[in-house]
DNA sequence: GGCGCTTTCTAATCTAAATTAGATTAAGCA
DNA sequence: TGCTTAATCTAATTTAGATTAGAAAGCGCC
C-alpha cells in the first residue's frame, strides 16, 4: 500500500514515534489544551500547520466518530483547505490513526506520571486510586486527543484497530498488573472478576466525555465520585448485600 | 424531501410504535435472540422480511457503528438485495432510527420489569441493584438492539440524536428517581454526585459489550461483579437485614 | 530582483454508497 | 386460468467525499 509517499511530502515528523512504542511522550509533552508539540520537534511554520491538522481531526474525530469524520471538516477546523491535509500525511486513515496513537500515549503518559509520584510504600488501591483520577483527567481535560482515542477504537477498519489495540496492550497491562497487586494484597473482594473489574472500570472513565457538563457538575466533584465509587466497590471491606434481589 | 413516502410501501407495522412513547415493548416481547416479533404484529412473510431487515440493520450497526454501516451489508445478513430495504423503510436513517428506538424500549423495558418483580419494601439500594443487573444483562444478552442503541447515539446526525435523546428521557428519570430516592433515605454516600454517579454507573455498564467475551468471563461473574462494585461504591454502607423501609 | 524550494490553493478525477426507475417474479383470488 | 397486488430484483442515477494534478503564492538566498 505505501508506495513511495509522495517525493514532495517533507519528513514527517512524527513518523518515527507514530511506529515506536519504546518513547512514550515525555512528561513535559502532556499539556492541557490544543497544540502540544513534542520535545525534538523543530517548531517551523510547517511542524505548526501540521500540529494544527492534527488537533483539529482530534477535535473532529472526538466529535463525529471515525466514519462520520470528514477531511473537509478537519480542514475547516485548521484553517486550511482538504487538499492541503495531503502536504502533511499520506491519507485520512493515516492521520487519523496518528491522532488516536497520541490520544492513547497521552492517557497512558498521565497515568505513569501520576503513579510514579506516589510514595514508595504505597497500598495497591492507593494506586488504582491515582490511575483512575489520571485517566480520568485525562479524557476529560487533555485536550480532544485522548476522547477521540477512548471513543473510537472499535469502529475502525479491522487492521487498524488491530494495530491500535496492539499499541495499547502496554497500557492494558499497567492496569492488570495495578489490580493483580491488589487482589494478591487482598485489597480487592474476593467477589469480583478482575478483568471484568478492570474494564468496568475503565469504561465507566471513558463515558465522562460522552455526559460531562462543565456548568452541571465541576470536575473536581466527577472525580471525587470516580474514586468514591471506584475504589470503595473494589475494596474488600464493607460486606455484601443479601441475596434480595440478585435472584 | 418526504413527500408522500412511495405509494407502493406498506403500512409500516411499528410506524406507530417507532413514534408512541407510551407504548413500551410488553413483557412478553421481550426476548432473547434475534426476531422479536411485538405483539400485535400480523405475521405475514412481509412482516417477517421486515422484521429480518431490522435484525441485520441491529447486527450491522452495533458492530460498525452509525457512519459505518452500510445497507448493502445489513442486505447481505438479511439476504435481500439493498434496494429491497426501500420497501420497508423510506430511508437508511429511519431503519437505523427504529432500531435504536427499539434497542432503548427493549432496556428499559426490561429493567422496569426487574424492578416490578421487587417485593413492595424492598430498598433503594436493592433497587438500584436489580436495574443495574437488568441492564446488564439487557445489553449484553438481549440481542443486538440495545448494544445497537449504547453505542450509537452521540455518532448520529444532530436532528436524529436529538429525538432518540427525548425518546430516552423518561429512562434517564427512572435512574434519577432511584438514586434520588437512595440519597433521601441515606443510603447513598454523600460525597458521591447523583448526576455523576448515575452516568458512571451506566457507562460502566454500557462499556460491557465493548469488552465482554463470553470465553473469558462468564456472563454471570460479570453481572456479580458489576453489582459488587457499583452497589457497594454507591452505599454509605449495606443496611442490615430488617432495616430496610424503617427509614 | 530573480531562483528554487516549500507550502497552499483551485479545479479536476475517482469511487463508494445511497437512492430511484422500471422490470420481473410470486401469491392470492375471481 | 388469467388478473391484481405484493415483494423483490437488476440496472441506472446521483451525490458526497477522498484523492490527485498542477498552478500559484510565499520566502530565503544569491
Amino acid at each position: 500500500m505505501t508506495s513511495p509517499p509522495r517525493a514532495r511530502r517533507p519528513a514527517a515528523v512524527s513518523d518515527a514515534a507514530a511506529v515506536s512504542d519504546t518513547a512514550a511522550v515525555p512528561d513535559d509533552a502532556v499539556t492541557i489544551g490544543a497544540g502540544t508539540i513534542g520535545a525534538g520537534v523543530p517548531d517551523t511554520k510547517a511542524a505548526r500547520t501540521r500540529e494544527r491538522v492534527l488537533d483539529a481531526a482530534a477535535e473532529v474525530l472526538s466529535r463525529k466518530g471515525y466514519a462520520g469524520t470528514r477531511l473537509a471538516e478537519i480542514a475547516d477546523v485548521a484553517g486550511v483547505q482538504a487538499p492541503a491535509i495531503y502536504y502533511y500525511y499520506a491519507s485520512r486513515d493515516e492521520l487519523i490513526e496518528e491522532v488516536i496513537r497520541r490520544g492513547q500515549e497521552r492517557a497512558q503518559g498521565h497515568v505513569e506520571a501520576a503513579l510514579a509520584q506516589l510514595p514508595a510504600g504505597a497500598s495497591a488501591m492507593t494506586k488504582i486510586c491515582a490511575a483512575v483520577e489520571a485517566h480520568l483527567r485525562a479524557v476529560l481535560q487533555l485536550s480532544d486527543y485522548a476522547t477521540a482515542a477512548v471513543r473510537n477504537i472499535g469502529q475502525m477498519p479491522d487492521e487498524m484497530r488491530k494495530r491500535l489495540v496492539a499499541a495499547q496492550a502496554r497500557y492494558g497491562i499497567l492496569w492488570r498488573s495495578l489490580f493483580e497487586e491488589a487482589r494478591a494484597r487482598g485489597e480487592i473482594d474476593p467477589d469480583v472478576d478482575l478483568h471484568a473489574a478492570q474494564l468496568l472500570v475503565i469504561g465507566a472513565l471513558n463515558s465522562a466525555p460522552e455526559w460531562w457538563n462543565p456548568k452541571r457538575v465541576p470536575l473536581e466533584d466527577v472525580v471525587t465520585t470516580a474514586l468514591t465509587i471506584t475504589c470503595r466497590g473494589l475494596a474488600v471491606s464493607w460486606p455484601l448485600p443479601g441475596t434480595e434481589g440478585t435472584t
